[in-house]
DNA sequence: GAATTAATGGAACAAGAGTCCCGTTTGGCG
DNA sequence: CGCCAAACGGGACTCTTGTTCCATTAATTC
């Protein structure tokens, strides 16, 4: 069951365990590219790493647990965002740089991989949030960087904002498993930037542009029933 | 939680197998939400469902296919898209649907379920797929009536809209795994209208607003590969 | 460079998941 | 009512997965 689980050369530094993790780690992300997580198997990674599959279940204990880890060193190699002068260019960096993880082969399998490793273990859900908090809040500079220049509203929230960019390419990634291409990340930019300059990203000011008001307080209750805002409603109740 | 779900395709429709089958797809579901997608074990799904383990394997042979399956029924359960008479109502009435489902104990952990499934069955993606196709699709009408009322400019993907709308709340969900609230939910469709009204849903028109033109082919480059629009997708099938 | 000790590897072992066989039950139909 | 085919159930069986033990290897320390 649980093991050890000691991290990335926690004690022993030393070139031998350094080169068992990083067998495996490769190992792993070769699996996962063929064989997707739930294909992941401890003793394939084993022998394709050429390591004994005690050590794999000693160190990692699980296939989440590989998982894991590998997102973590992919963590460490995420590039810091650019400043390309212009927030539409940044944004555009933004949306390209998650495109291009996306459609990577091992990239984008490593990802659905602790996707998927996320929904059934709190190891991999935790390394998932500390991602993409860091990933988010480095990147939310850039609009930060917009409100100094003028080039957005006053109190925009830049976090929600790269939320927004990223949200429609991740969503056709692992929901509706469309293809993602190139004109699907600089519309989402596009529309996400409308909407931030109209203001709808400014902290704690749902209601910016006037005329498109949000009356809100529908407030769901009722299962996945419908329940909006204004008007009339057929409120059905699906079965729970 | 009594469900007379009665869909079959089957051979014979018949009482037993109806029973089995309803009995099945409900012990399912409670596994989900006890134990996720990951611990749903077929010989516990057959305990729990006073079945025969031997039955559980012949029909639905994986977790991921008991996992397709009750989407499949969800799928038929699902409710239609209310006409608000305004497209904000509308839009709402979709975000907090998908509210809903999410935050439902049963609902979201089969969606979670069917979601991690699809990551690594391909029936589990085409049932994916398929329930979102269609879900999209009909919830797409409204931005069709909202164009014909002169709400939204002409031209306007509805379907897109509508992907819009659900795409941050899903993003929370999976990827992010925040907590959706109901202020999520009435921002993304503030937000996702603007874009709409300002034209930034128009078919084929990716640039609607002049100066907030798309320069586009930055390529970002740097860390993760970066990828103009090679889709690539590696699902495999488990097991016969 | 010898001692010390963490880390690894291999093989036997235990647990469980998935399959098979075959007898029993049930629904459809004349 | 009685027959037949389809579906179910139980239990033995097999193969995969995960664990344990202990000898071996190699990094660190002095």
């Amino acid at each position: 069951m649980e093991q050890e689980s000691r991290l990335a050369g926690t004690v022993r530094p030393g070139g031998r365990t350094a080169k068992v993790r990083a067998a495996v780690l490769q190992a792993t992300q070769d699996e996962l590219v063929e064989r997707g997580f739930h294909g992941l198997n401890m003793e394939q990674v084993a022998a394709r790493a050429g390591i004994g599959k005690t050590t794999i279940y000693r160190r990692w204990g699980t296939p989440a647990g590989l998982v894991t880890e590998l997102m973590t060193e992919l963590a460490a190699q995420s590039s810091p965002p650019p400043d390309t002068g212009s927030i539409q260019g940044d944004l555009e960096a933004n949306a390209l740089n998650v495109l291009g993880a996306i459609n990577d082969p091992h990239l984008g399998a490593t990802f659905q991989a602790v996707i998927a490793a996320a929904t059934c273990d709190e190891g991999a859900a935790r390394a998932l949030r500390a991602f993409y908090g860091r990933r988010i809040a480095e990147w939310a500079k850039v609009a930060d960087l917009a409100v100094a220049r003028g080039d957005l509203p006053a109190g925009t929230d830049g976090e929600e904002l790269i939320k927004a960019v990223s949200a429609p390419l991740y969503y056709r990634l692992v929901v509706t498993r469309e293809p993602v291409d190139h004109e699907t990340a600089v519309r989402s930019v596009t529309r996400a930037l409308i909407a931030a300059r109209a203001g709808a990203f400014v902290t704690g000011d749902p209601d910016p542009a006037g005329p498109t008001g949000v009356d809100a307080e529908g407030e769901v209750s009722t299962g996945p029933a419908s329940n909006g805002a204004t008007a009339t409603r057929t409120t059905r109740r699906s079965r729970p």
